[in-house]
DNA sequence: CGCCGAGTTGACTGAAGTCAAGTGTAGTGG
DNA sequence: CCACTACACTTGACTTCAGTCAACTCGGCG
């Protein structure tokens, strides 16, 4: 399952210090932490863990995308959850896990078997309450998904997806203003199965919006918005 | 906004004692939370909370039914989560809330203003680490329902709507062993709404549901399931 | 008694799904 | 170097499930 490993680091200059799990530990906790851990890697495309699956350890992403996905019995699949540098897989006190998790890229995980790690929250205080945050932040973020799923149209749902991505990506380049260019993580499947969507309507509400002017690509999954603005006009988001 | 405050009853024979933010508690850590307590009443049909209101205190539904829904600037409305006696409203270290939370039926809160509920966190292990276990399966509940939104049919959310309610239902009265027969605590108006469907469709598959023998009422709202496994046969989660 | 709101039912419409055929690109092996 | 395959994606024709619009019942209440 695993790649490659990479060469242990300290946390000290871990790119995800400050916004994991262990971003409010003091150094004394974070010893405690850095005597269980250990990392994973895994390729883009394989399954970190299947539904049902025992769950021995849970940790962090430290770089890389991966999903959480839900199947009914007859093969119907919906995203339930993106997974960014920094989150958290899995949930302490639970057996085993009720998603599959699959790398969408290539991902690397810092790891805690899930036991030790149990008893680091009952022992200290500051990864139970940054764990409670994170939690509280992808409840919030599940609710909002909530809304685009019930009762968003197929093109307002395909405009509030890239319009996130593209706001996510400029937010991590400041120096650009009103258009905005990047490449796509996902292929058009996994686009489907996050909104609740088949392929085709997924292509055909593309197409649309690209034919509207509001979004431009001829490579397929490199996307360039000319207006930011006028592409959340069509999220269903404004008055 | 508050209706007649019940006479102030004490921890110990409260009826949320065991399942609440504070079932883990100490007796001295019950003397923190009952120091900050105090109780709110609603009626059917009020609002407890506007999106964007101040937080200014969070709290347990002791009674009744509450329910959290975003809406669009063109007024089509999404329920978001469903609170029962015992689930909890608000979350800490936040200023505004941003849904609205609704009194499905007459409620009754037990309120803590935020900020020393924030301290109380900060200063007791159990009272966080509950809260963290009922956001993990809150976390939950959200991921399952964006399964039943993106991917089940009209008919199959209906069955999850009532297989959820009844099984909820029946675990809150223990006595009983399979609760087959229960009151449902919500419009179809809210049906629908948490369902992303409108009120003729939640009507239709109501019906169709009372014609197949899967359910039966004659009282528009007292529901009985005659068949609990025949029931989630319809939701699509069994194989 | 008439009004109102909750719910039901019917006729029709339309948005998204299904099925099918196609393009374009990348990789593989003879 | 060219088939051959595989995969991601697109497009078209048709179907269907749920939405829309409208008429109706039922019960409660001033």
């Amino acid at each position: 399952m695993s790649l490659a490993v990479p060469t242990l680091r300290s946390c000290a200059d871990c790119p995800i210090r400050y916004n994991a799990v262990c971003s409010r530990c003091e150094p004394d906790e974070l010893d405690q932490l850095e005597e269980i851990k250990y990392y994973r890697s895994y390729a883009a495309g394989q399954t970190i863990f299947f539904n049902g699956d025992p769950l021995e350890f849970v940790g962090s992403i430290v770089s890389g995308v991966s999903s959480l996905t839900r199947t009914l019995p007859d093969g119907r699949v919906q995203m339930v959850g993106l997974l960014l540098p920094g989150d958290f897989i899995g949930r302490p006190h639970r057996e085993t896990i009720d998603c599959d998790v699959i790398a969408e890229t290539d991902v690397m995980l810092c790891c805690f078997r899930r036991k030790p790690f149990e008893a680091v929250i009952e022992n200290t205080p500051h990864v139970g309450q940054r764990l409670l945050e994170m939690t509280l932040d992808e409840l919030d973020a599940a609710r909002e998904w909530m809304l685009v799923l019930g009762r968003k149209t197929a093109r307002e749902k395909i405009a509030s997806l890239l319009h996130m991505i593209a706001t996510r990506m400029a937010s991590l380049k400041p120096g650009e203003t009103a258009a905005t260019t990047f490449t796509l993580p996902i292929t058009r499947e996994t686009m489907a199965n996050y909104l609740g969507l088949t392929i085709e309507t997924v292509s055909r509400q593309m197409s649309a919006l690209k034919k509207d002017g509001l979004i431009a690509f001829d490579e397929r999954r490199d996307i360039r918005v000319p207006d930011l603005e006028a592409l959340k006009a069509e999220t269903g988001e404004d008055a």
